[in-house]
DNA sequence: CGGAGTATTGAGGCGCTTCAAAGGCGGTGG
DNA sequence: CCACCGCCTTTGAAGCGCCTCAATACTCCG
């Protein structure tokens, strides 16, 4: 059960696996204020065109980054689990109109952006771990774009639950085998651009051929070789695995 | 005709128009020291796997930066124009295993990663800059995701070509409503997820609507309007127009 | 117990891909 | 200088993948 502490401890954890930082550096996050709000799913956090005045750090539950179209259809850019800063890169570029929406209920801490600001302007280490953190964000992304663009529905499902996987057992619940995907098929068709249900189809398609096991929102990975393989999937981009780590 | 001089100055005038750079940062990124190299088209110029020696400022032509899928096919995340730095995310994440391709004939500076961490390393303001600059770039990435996940060809191809329009005036070289795109219909394919056959159909229609005309590789667009409307083109992500910023 | 959101499945249609072939253009070598 | 070759563009035909529309059942919550 993942505490406002807990999340705040394990985003600079993973600030400090990424880059070099200070002892004093690590007690200045630690201590960055906020405040905890607990949502419902299928809400939006951020509207856009508003100034930024908070960043978003996940405590428990899921959050999307995603971009609407005039018609409002909805693309997401990014999946956030407990422990991610979801918007970071608005310290940066506050221009970047990124939004964020809550996928089912999940608690975030706002974490006010001035805040933010002045522990990166008081500190170059802290400012470069802030960047390489956006810049695997980034890295991620164009995974993203690749699965969008180049790969079949079952390739990209393939892949999107392979990440899925690394990325919770990362985050301490579950492992890669067996988690918890709190998302309904409509909210992974926005994550792999396509409809709720094709999604459903797909999944039946992998279901059928024994390769995954669902029930309710545990996905089981009955085949984890097999799935990589037809996802395609190479960890190593996620920066998260310690296996892939070992051999670079 | 950009030098690379000229490329250098253009990088460091748009860093300082994203995050407040000292006179002292502006004087050591111009003296930056750099290789220039021109190649031809079609040209990996970064293989994946190799360490990261050096960024690659681009000085004339296209460079793009893609992923690639295990059958070879890839997918550009990126498109990179004169006085862009298009790799400069790797100096936060060495591991982000980016390539870059030219399309047609550049000229690129290959500028040593080590000055570019000494740079950063000694001044906060200017890691503050690489971060902001590496943070528009993932805005645009973003964009990028919701043409790949959401937009039929057609409108793909629209906002595609408005947003080479925009840049192409950025840069200096033509307006939007008239500029060169120096890539095939086989690499406009491998930036929008779709095959050459179809960038051709595509293209065919839009031309037949008299929305563009196209010259070889010059692409001119008759009715800006109706092409962003079509494309849902809204140029304020790139923070590059200055009629956008205005706006703002 | 009723209602809203979600999952599941079918039928039909369109958009994009694949395969194929022909013509244009520039570069290279005999 | 011209013939040739490779790359690019263009167009056609056929097929499949994904979407749209639609109907039913399930689950959670008030």
């Amino acid at each position: 059960m993942p505490s406002v502490k807990w999340a705040l401890e394990a985003f600079v954890q993973r600030l400090a696996a990424l880059s070099p930082l200070s002892r004093e550096d690590i007690s200045v996050l630690l201590s960055l204020p906020g405040e905890a709000v607990r949502l419902r799913g299928n809400v939006d956090i951020e509207m856009p065109g508003q100034g930024f005045d908070h960043a978003c750090l996940v405590t428990s539950g899921l959050v999307a980054r995603f971009a609407q179209l005039s018609d409002g259809r909805r693309q997401y850019t990014a999946l956030h689990i407990p422990g991610d800063m979801a918007d970071i890169h608005r310290v940066a570029t506050p221009l970047a109109g990124s939004t964020l929406q809550t996928l089912a209920t999940a608690t975030i801490v706002r974490v006010p952006a001035k805040n933010l600001k002045r522990a990166a302007s008081n500190s170059a280490t802290i400012t470069q771990a802030f960047w390489a953190y956006s810049a695997v964000d980034a890295a991620v992304l164009s995974q993203w774009a690749v699965n969008l663009g180049r790969r079949d529905a079952k390739a990209r499902m393939a892949h999107f639950l392979c990440e899925m996987g690394v990325c919770s057992e990362h985050s301490g619940d579950g492992d890669r085998h067996e988690f918890l995907l709190e998302a309904s098929q409509g909210q992974i068709g926005d994550a792999l651009g396509l409809t709720a249900v094709h999604v459903n189809r797909t999944l039946k398609v992998l279901r059928e051929s024994n390769v995954v096991a669902i029930d309710g929102r545990i996905i089981r990975i009955q085949d984890w070789p097999l799935l990589s393989a037809i996802g395609d999937f190479d960890p190593r981009y996620l920066q998260m695995d310690p296996r892939a780590v070992e051999a670079a």
